[in-house]
DNA sequence: GTCACACTTGAAAGATATTTTCACTCGCCC
DNA sequence: GGGCGAGTGAAAATATCTTTCAAGTGTGAC
């Protein structure tokens, strides 16, 4: 048991990781696990201090409420979080730069905006990193390299983000589609079978017109992978790997299919590199292909000179 | 008692002290509560794993003396020195980055991968913001804001981006156009004239097939901007406005596509979170109606529920 | 509307970790 | 050599954390 403590504790991680992990988690949770959720991120560093009693008195729950949220969070007890608290805070600390940690206002100029923007991507970029399971990763991957055909589905911003992604693998000579249109979607996924992949992209997890599609290619028996911020929600049932990107607070202007989209795209380069590295015999040659052929579309004023 | 350790906690130490304080103070330790002192600032990550048995153990010393170490050390007690440790460690980390700086390879693992793209991406993000003219966006905002008509032009990669921005634009009651066909962009480039705006998007600068029909609306009289990686290319001709992205390195395995995508998006959100400020009054109502009429193609599965 | 069920929750028992006590050892000085 | 005192660890005492379990609570089925 200690040395399981040892373990889940050295695999913490980096930096910001704790309150995204806290968001993400929150669905999961229960009511009163949520409270003691909730004032961990609010104040790691006061929490810190605390006895699993004295969390729980503040909080208004019990002890072995204090000790699921724990778990819940991934630390083997609450003895661990408590470390893992104070090591957070002390993070936070010393990387803290700025107030740029504050919601966008309708009235900032837009030089923080600017700003703001920028950290909360960044943030959305380490916390996606720090979230993801390799071995779900590496397991999509697998399956995109040898597939046969891939289908990709996404609605509104997703949609977007499927399209990134099929143009990619259509460079390195993979035979991919992005469907945008669910009765299109899901009749070609009527022609999937073994051997071929679905991928549904739905920060919600429970887009409807992603999971149908996703679905019908389950049921055909081809791979399915899903990208969503919610691995708990419907299209879960349907994915074979589930690839979960982080859940970022949004504001009023800041909407959430903004942040996903940061989050998914990270997750599809991820996805990207990965089936380039194991077909780079096929990839590297295709890709300076795809480059030439669009060298002439530039006007020769480059001065990059190429 | 558990007030005195909250303040003697509270008051502790920022960074290096700890490796100090432990020579400061060696002399008027006794030689077994040297050995604990010594352990713990060789390895603070390690120690903070151990329980006070563990420690004692494996400094071939008592608990008692443990705790007496800690005691020296200006902590009420072994709990708080393991706290301290923790985070010491933390910010001892926090200091040493990593070399995620190196270059994708072919034969990186995947996590690797995942953990050098965010930081590339981050990296973009960083570079984009603070080489952004506040200024020229200032401009493109207030054109867009007030435009009676945006028509936006991207290609491959670009073309996404175009979307997204229009996308956006359309949530808060613009009417704004994605042109990825030249031959439709300029025939619809022609209908532009004053109040209205063309926005190209392209990270050479030297996209033709971008460039004519900004050309064109630049020329019907049409506001222009451009968002572009090369202020210095040919497109920068016609174009009011030049939101410059950054330019990251590419490498093999990652195409510049990539990495000017990143770049571009978060243009695109400062334009259109300006413009949303601008128009808040239009923006805030139709944001939340978008969202409700998109709430009911999601399954009522939500888990959030109790 | 009522019942049954599953899930949530906190009280208290149980296990662990930390702190304190105390007796013993060892080295030193007389 | 014997007494004295600091240093030390074993074990008791306490604090803290974890688990169990029974009661509460809401939900869905009939």
């Amino acid at each position: 048991m200690t040395q399981n403590a040892k373990e889940t504790f050295r695999s913490r991680d980096t930096g910001s990781t704790l309150t995204a992990k806290v968001r993400n988690l929150s669905p999961t949770m229960t009511r009163s696990m949520q409270r003691v959720a909730e004032a961990v991120a609010a104040d790691p560093a006061a929490c810190a201090q605390l006895t699993v009693t004295a969390l729980a008195q503040r909080t208004g729950t019990s002890e072995a409420t204090v000790v699921r949220t724990a778990r819940v969070l991934g630390y083997p007890g609450y003895r661990d979080l408590r470390l893992a608290l104070a090591a957070f805070a002390a993070q936070q600390q010393a990387g803290a730069p700025a107030a740029v940690t504050a919601d966008i206002a309708v009235d900032d100029p837009l030089a923080d905006v600017v700003a703001k923007l920028a950290h909360e991507e960044q943030q959305t970029l380490a916390d996606t990193a720090a979230g993801l399971d390799v071995s779900q990763l590496e397991a999509a991957v697998a399956a995109l390299a040898s597939a046969r055909r891939i289908d990709v589905y996404g609605i509104g911003a997703s949609a977007l983000v499927g399209q990134d992604l099929v143009q990619k693998l259509l460079r390195i000579g993979l035979i991919a589609h992005a469907h945008s249109d669910p009765h299109l979607a899901v009749t070609n996924a009527v022609q999937l079978r073994q051997g071929d992949v679905a991928l549904a992209i739905t920060h919600s997890g429970n887009t409807l017109d992603v999971i149908e599609p996703l679905r019908t290619a389950f049921d055909r028996g081809a791979t399915t992978v899903a990208i969503t911020g919610r691995p708990d929600g419907a299209v879960a049932k349907y994915a074979d790997h589930i690839l979960t990107t982080a859940v970022s607070r949004e504001s009023e202007l800041r909407p959430a299919a903004m942040s996903s989209r940061t989050s998914q795209l990270l997750v599809v380069d991820c996805l990207f590199i990965g089936v380039a590295q194991r077909t780079y015999e096929r990839a590297a040659p295709a890709l300076s292909a795809s480059y030439e052929a669009l060298a002439h579309r530039h006007s020769p004023v480059a001065p990059t000179a190429r």
